[in-house]
DNA sequence: AGTATTTGACCCAT
DNA sequence: ATGGGTCAAATACT
């Protein structure tokens, strides 16, 4: 015959009313932990907006005291030397459609579109320089010269500005009885803007 | 190696 | 045809 065996098993079902009451307080501890932890979260989110907006509000007064200081430094540099930046010749360009802006930051100088128009500056600078370098306080990079028939002793050099790729800026120097200078904008309008420096 | 300059060739307006 | 302006490969410089 078969022995039959009979197991028993005991279920816990934790029905401790006093255990219940426990998880219930921890329930509510975490609840209570979470506002905190919330209110906490909105408090920080407050304080960096404020630092944001004085961090804004910095180096908004930084480029303004900057932009401030170059054009003074420009005047001076214009005033010591005849010599015209820039900003002087895009400001000055009513009729073109460029972007006002500062020439330290000439990537942001691209124009919307270029226009049939030239600026021309003509300068007269130390004669005694006998050097095709032009000190300018701006940056431009060499990408031609030509000996020219009127003054064969002295070769022009041609330069285009390097403040950005794009910049549509050039110049010529000429080195005779002194450097002449021109700025161009672009190729087409015959007519000056700029009277001669004399 | 990256950047600047030199210079002969080419293009275009006159 | 000529001269002025630009390009781009070669070269120099850092």
């Amino acid at each position: 015959m078969d022995k039959i065996t009979t197991t028993t098993f005991t279920i816990d079902l934790n029905t401790n009313p006093m255990h219940n009451s426990c998880q219930t307080t921890q329930h509510n501890d975490l609840i209570e932990e979470l506002n905190r932890v919330k209110s906490e979260n909105k408090e920080l989110n407050n304080m960096l907006t404020i630092v944001r907006q004085n961090y804004d509000g910095l180096l908004q007064k930084n480029s303004d005291e900057e932009e401030q200081s170059r054009t003074r430094k420009r005047k001076l540099l214009a005033e010591e030397t005849g010599i015209i930046g820039h900003n002087d010749l895009i400001k000055d360009k009513s009729s073109v459609n460029y972007h006002q802006c500062c020439c330290d930051e000439w990537s942001h100088c691209r124009p919307k579109e270029i226009k049939p128009n030239v600026s021309r500056v003509h300068v007269r600078v130390d004669p005694s320089d006998m050097s095709l370098v032009v000190k300018d306080g701006y940056q431009w990079r060499k990408y031609g010269q030509k000996v020219t028939r009127d003054n064969p002793s002295s070769p022009r050099a041609y330069y285009k500005c390097s403040f950005a790729p794009h910049c549509p800026v050039k110049k010529k120097v000429n080195t005779c009885c002194f450097k002449l200078i021109f700025f161009h904008i672009n190729e087409k309008d015959k007519e000056p803007k700029y009277t001669l420096v004399t």
